[in-house]
DNA sequence: ATTATTATGTACCAATTAGTACAAAAAGAA
DNA sequence: TTCTTTTTGTACTAATTGGTACATAATAAT
């Protein structure tokens, strides 16, 4: 064991990577305006981040998308009734700050501003929310197996049903933050789960 | 009337435009490669588009809009059912081809693509995108009242969940082109206009 | 034909982009 | 202390960005 320690914890870079990403998109986010962000040079940076920002965006999905699962798989294991936890996840969406719903949802966002010369990381993106919709599929065949769920139709469906929704949400109140609607929009689009 | 005579139409130079922004992003198309694409130089391009490329954008967007919503308008004039004009409308996303999954909605796009900095031409998306919600809300109203669609639900509600699907469909296909249940999910959706 | 007007093509530019080179710093090991 | 290893900060770079300046070309009016 030897050498000059390291001044950062790359999870934590990461973390802050997230926040620019988000709020600016992939290309908007320069170099440096993100090392910025994380707090560190850029010797320090491309030494750890040897594919440079792509590196850093993927890997900001990935983690992104890990604790997102966690978190969703989490409240389910605990939850009395999980698909009325998945309605209160979609509802919760209309109580986001406008801060929030002008974001969209950050995987999400690189499907849709990722452009064909980065067609690996887009596959990065679709996976990670196809493990979403797993989740959702999951607890909706289960339901139905409990006779929890009376909709008999074919969970996978169901599953891309509530992503489909997720990502039209996401874009949808984007363009009227905070609008009236929202919540009877999102009502009508969760009776699929009765 | 003097001068030199245009080399080009501007209507048919934005359409060029179109389909470089559509297929790279706003951020993504450059300068240089919208104006090959359009066939002028940049003495022309700049004269003729005093705002330069945001100008090109926002007059590309309103043009694709514009041409959109009136196809649609004369579609619905001339149908008999236009409530099933609307859902083979939204049908029709399935039989889309790959290229034109990945592709998404050009109006979308500019909303989830722009970055905080083009607040103005986020509002314009926003704008038209509503135009089309409008005319979603619109068919329904005049249907509920001529009871040929039994949901009582607020036509606003309706032409929201409807423009809902439709930002909701052109992300999540982008993820999985082709894939096999999206008839499924979309005659799922369209069980409300019943 | 001369003039006024508008459009065009080209050469240019300042700013920004992501990324590199490398010397110095900071640690452990000998 | 000296050597080895790893990290750090800074100076630099090559390419690309959107945009401008301006001389020239092409037309209509006089």
């Amino acid at each position: 064991m030897a050498g000059r320690p390291k001044i950062f914890d790359e999870r934590e870079v990461v973390e802050k990577a997230v926040d620019v990403f988000w709020t600016k998109g992939y290309e908007t986010a320069s170099a440096d305006e993100l090392l910025e962000a994380m707090g560190i040079g850029k010797g320090s940076f491309y030494l750890a981040f040897k594919g440079g920002k792509k590196e850093l965006y993927e890997k900001s999905l990935r983690q992104y998308a890990d604790r997102f699962d966690k978190q969703l798989l989490h409240d389910l294991s605990i939850s009395k009734d999980p698909i009325q936890l998945i309605k209160d996840f979609f509802m919760a969406l209309a109580d986001d700050p406008k801060s929030k719903q002008m974001k969209g949802c950050y995987i999400g966002n690189a499907l849709v501003q990722l452009s064909d010369g980065d067609a690996d990381t887009k596959l990065i993106a679709a996976e990670l929310l196809g493990s979403v919709e797993g989740i959702f599929t999951d607890v909706i065949r289960k339901a139905q197996q409990e006779k929890r769920l009376k909709n008999k139709a074919k969970p996978e469906v169901l599953g891309k049903y509530l992503i489909n929704l997720w990502n039209g949400v996401n874009v949808t109140r984007r363009s009227n933050p905070g609008y009236e609607n929202l919540r009877e929009v999102l009502e009508m689009s969760l009776q699929v789960l009765h």
